[in-house]
Parts: structure tokens; sequence; C-alpha cells
RNA sequence: GCGGGAGUAGCUUAAUGGUAAAGCUCCAGCCUUCCAAGCUGGUCACGCGGGUUCGAUUCCCGUCUCCCGCUCCA
């Protein structure tokens, strides 16, 4: 078998696993399912809040600069012009019917740079006036910038469909009545009302730059063909911070008048680090979070975008890849943004953006600046670095990354050895953190120690289950199978049946090890809280 | 969307132009039961729609979904 046949069938495992334990399964199943779609069932949705909840506690709550927003899911069609994703996402594409490979129409070869352009606003204008066949659009392309484009591949030249439009984002009526009605987009990524909210968020929250915005929210692109189950989606859950540091014009200026530099708080680059450093800093601190996170350090791949594939605004930007079970492919994305987000909106929306930063004012004077160039010099559009993660790709990669299979003795007839599927979560990520089995369904049922324990755990804020139907031996395999980190068993021993030695005590099995210790039950919530530290 | 492959229980696999079989899982019960043991009983399927036919899970068409390539970048 070949690795990527080896890899395939993992993929087919944690989907098979996923559905049958009810972590992840397709939308609208009944109805044969709707594409780029799914839904997280009751341990799916522990899983990606704990996922979930270890970034906004990384990213936010543990940071005096970074505060939290949960806008609308659709945002108005300006919104969405200035963010430039109507153009953006409004991919020509063409279909070479010899090859069969797809293109945008912009991406083909041409003679001359301007008519990649050209081309693409001819089609578009073609699309909107009705279309018609093949021969009519590539004979008026001919006519238009003097001669066919080739396959940018072969170089050659080939036979091409017409050119269709794919547009990526939800457009939505909004407004019950078709007359009242205005245009608006499902969000494409998180970020964009972080940066239309700017101000108010800003103003509400009384911080002053440095700081970050961070949002954790639903994302919609109506991808032309959703693919590697949680990978690529329609509908998907994106952890973004947007982090606004002063601009390099102004910390050139407040070096060259001598300001003295001051140094961040929490080992934050200072009042002088260039939009770099902070860029640099951003990165070193998504790294630290993967270490925290525990997936394996030879699966993930910090990739910087070559400077000739960044987008125009962009300083500097890479990718973080993860080796998924389909291959490699990105997890998050850290971008140096410029201001080039903050100033399409102000251009579009009309309303200021800019921020006075009344430090570097000072700072200025005091060194002799004079006062109004002061002011201007720190009047300015802050520059944002991006972090940007998804989720729904952070619990695909931490569910592959946790999947191992065992072999163990068994008591199967005919089977001298079994396999055991074990999810090899961190506890923290565990959807279920403990598991209460009585050894004997006579030591279990509602008013017995052992489910007063469970009660207790419940309370305790532990998400625990709670299973006496069977043998242990199948109940533990079923909590190995969902990555619960400990199971508790209460046998005839702590029942003090045997001897007062052992009494009120429970054995707590490891997941990993099998091994078993003897706790007291009054001690077990706090045994485990302590583990999950 | 285009091209190639596929769709029978939760899973793996049967059979059939005449109302679908089995193993595992699952559910209920028995068992002083520590790693999917054993025993008893039970639930659950021809993806959906249309056509051909006396009759379709089986043949034909469409559709949906899944897998592989083109494309994608959270």
């Amino acid at each position: 078998m070949g690795q990527q046949a080896a890899s395939m069938e993992l993929m087919d495992k944690l989907v098979g696993l996923c559905k049958r334990r009810g972590f992840v399964f397709q939308n609208s199943e009944p109805y044969s399912g709707l594409s780029g779609f799914f839904d997280y069932g009751p341990l799916g949705v522990e899983l990606n809040r704990n996922i979930e909840k270890f970034w906004w506690d990384y990213m936010v709550r543990l940071r005096e600069n970074v505060v939290g927003l949960d806008s609308a899911c659709i945002g108005p069609e300006a919104v969405w012009v200035a963010s430039g994703h109507v153009g953006a996402f409004n991919d020509v594409l063409v279909d070479d019917k010899n090859s069969k490979e797809r293109f945008r129409i912009d991406q083909l070869k041409y003679q001359a740079e301007d008519d990649a352009e050209k081309a693409e606003i001819f089609a578009l204008n073609w699309i909107a006036a009705g279309g018609g066949d093949e021969t009519h659009f590539w004979d008026g392309l001919k006519e238009h910038i003097g001669y066919y484009p080739l396959n940018p591949n072969s170089g050659k030249a080939s036979r091409f469909t017409i050119p269709r439009q794919f547009n990526l984002m939800f457009r939505q009526q909004i407004g019950a009545t078709g007359e009242a009605a205005q245009t608006g987009y499902l969000r494409a990524e998180t970020c964009q009302p972080i940066f239309v909210d700017f101000e108010l968020v800003r103003v509400g929250s009384r911080q002053q730059v440095p700081f970050g915005i961070a949002q954790v929210g639903k994302a919609f692109r109506n991808e032309i063909n959703p693919r590697n189950f949680l990978f690529r989606c329609r509908e998907f859950s994106q952890m973004e911070l947007e982090f606004f540091v002063r601009p390099d014009e102004l910390v050139e200026k407040l070096k060259a008048a001598g300001v003295a530099a001051e140094d961040g708080a929490d080992g934050q680059p200072g009042t002088q680090a260039s939009t770099m450093d902070w860029y640099d800093y951003w990165l070193a601190q998504r790294k630290a979070y993967y270490a925290e996170l525990g997936l394996p350090e030879d699966k993930l791949r910090i990739v910087p975008h070559p400077p000739e594939k960044l987008a125009h605004y962009a300083r500097a930007a890479c990718d973080v890849y993860f080796e998924f079970p389909h291959g490699w492919g990105e997890l998050e994305g850290i971008h140096h943004r410029g201001d080039y987000d903050l100033k399409q909106h102000q251009q579009h929306s009309g309303k200021s953006f800019t921020y006075f930063d009344m430090d570097a004012e000072q700072a200025l004077i005091a060194s002799g600046m004079d006062k109004a160039e002061a002011r201007a010099a720190a009047t300015y559009l802050p520059v944002c670095i991006e972090t940007s993660v998804g989720l729904g790709r952070t619990f695909l990669a931490v569910l592959s990354a946790a999947y191992a299979e065992d072999t163990q003795e068994t008591k199967h007839e005919g089977k001298d050895e079994d396999i055991r599927i074990v999810l090899r979560l961190h506890p923290r990520l565990a959807p279920v953190k403990a598991a209460v089995l009585p050894l004997s369904k006579k030591l279990g049922g509602p008013g017995s120690e052992a489910y007063r324990l469970y009660r207790e755990l419940l309370r305790a804020g532990l998400n625990c289950e709670y299973d006496d139907a069977g043998s242990i031996g199948k109940r533990y395999r079923r909590q190995d199978e969902i990555g619960t980190p400990w199971c508790i068993c209460y046998d005839f021993e702590s029942t003090g049946e045997k001897g007062d030695e052992l009494k009120d005590t429970v054995t707590i099995r490891d997941r990993d090890t099998l091994e078993q210790v003897r706790v007291p039950i009054s001690e077990v919530a706090a045994w485990i809280q302590k583990r999950l530290n």
C-alpha cells in the first residue's frame, strides 16, 4: 500500500469514527446531504469548544491588549465591495477541453500583461450581456486583443469552454419584500467586521495602539468544490486576531526625533518596534501556541509566501501547514496586511478610521518637533497584523494526530489479539474528561455511590459519562475511542465488603498506559482537575 | 462545474426482475464482570425522483452524496 492510500484510509477511518460516535456528520443526512456543510454532534461540539477556548484564552483572555468581538454573519454589499471580495471572489473560469484543466481566464498565457486584465473584463461584460457560444466568445476576444490566449502549462493553443463566473460569496436578499430588499453577503471571513467595527471597539474598550481585536465565528464561501471532509467546507469557523500597531513611518520619526524607546508589556515589542517586528512577534506567538496545543512538530511547517505571491498590499505573509490525512494543507495564515483594510473602509464609507496617537504626539513635541507636524505624524491608519486559523481544520488536525490503533490481548473466542482504537487527545481537549464505570451493574444505578460520584464530577464542571452497560472491557474501549483520558471504576473493593482498606476508593485507569491507580472517592474531582491544567 | 469511479443496516460483505442474508456494532436482559469474554432477546438497509414492466434493490434516465484529478488557500 502506498503512503497516499494509507493516509486516505486514515481519513476514511476518521470520517467513520466521527459519524459513528457523534463528532461530526454531514448536514441534512436524511435528505442525502448537502455538500460542504457539516453538523457537529455531542462530542464534536465539546471538542470544538475546547479548541476554541484554548485559542481564546491564549490570544485574548491572557492578554491586556486584545479584546473580543462577535459580529453579525451577514453584512451589506458595500462592506464586501470595500474589502475587495465582491471583485476578487468573482473568478472567471474556463476549462481546457483537451487537457481537462481549469484556469482563471486572467491566468491563461497572453502576449502582454495588460491583455490578461482586458480578457477578464471582456469576459465579465460578455457574461453580463447574455453570453453565447464558444466561437462567439473566443472570436470576440481575439478581435479585442488581437489573438487567442494559450494554455499556460503547455504554452499551446487549445479549445476552451466559455467563461463562467464563480462568485465565492453567498449573496443574500435582506428584507422580506423584493422591492425594499437590499443585497448583502454572508461574511467570507470574520476579519472584515473587525475592521468595520474598529472605531467602536477601540473607543468602547478604551484600547490604544498597539492592541488587537479577536473574533471566533462562522464564515461562508461558496466553494466550487468542497473536499476532504472538514478541510474545505462552505460554512466554517475561523479564529482570527487583527492586531493594530504603529506604522513604520511614525516609528522612523520617533527615532529620528531622538525619542527614547520603551519596552512593551508582557514581552511584546516596544514603542519603536517596526511593523515587521510585530509580524515576527505574532509568528513566534503562534508557534508557541501550536507547541502547547500538542500537535506533533513533524506535522507542522511554516511556509513563507514568496514575495511575488504576496497580495499587493501585504508586506509579509506565511502559512502554517499541517500534514492532514489527505496531504499537507494550510491550517493558519499569518499576514502583515499593512493599512489596506482600514484604508479601504475609510474610502468606501467616507468615515474616518484614523487613530490619534497622543503618546506619540507628546513625545515628538517634547523632543522639539513643531506641534502641527507632530499631530500630523501621530494621526494615522494603524497597520494590521493578522493571524487567522480555521477551527474545523484545527479540529481535523487534532483528530488525525490523535488517532491511533493498538493491538491488545483479547478474550474473544478464536482471537489472541484485537485492535484497540484510541484517540490520544490532550486531556484539555478531550470532549469527555472521565467516565464513571461501576464494575458490575449491581454496583450502579441511580442512588449508587458510583452514580453520586458521576454527579459530583459534573457539578465540578467536568464533562463526564456514566456507563454501566455490558462488560467493563467493552466500556473501556468505548471511552478509548472517543479519547476519554480517565476511566473511573467503582468495584467490589470500593464497597468495603472485602475489607476496610480499600473502602470508598476507586480505580482510575489511564487511557494511554492502561495503568490503574487507587484514589479515594473524595479526591477524584481534584485529582482530575490537577491534571487538566 | 468538467472528466473518471462509487452508493444494499452504524460498519464490512452477500443474494435477487417477484416484499433482502450474515458477522461486528448498537439497544434490553443474565453473569462478583478489570480491558470489545459468554448467554438470551431486540432495533436498523436497497441514497432520492422518474421511466420501462403485471411487478424494479436489480434495467434505463435524471438528481443528490462520496472518492480521485483540474481548481482552491481558513
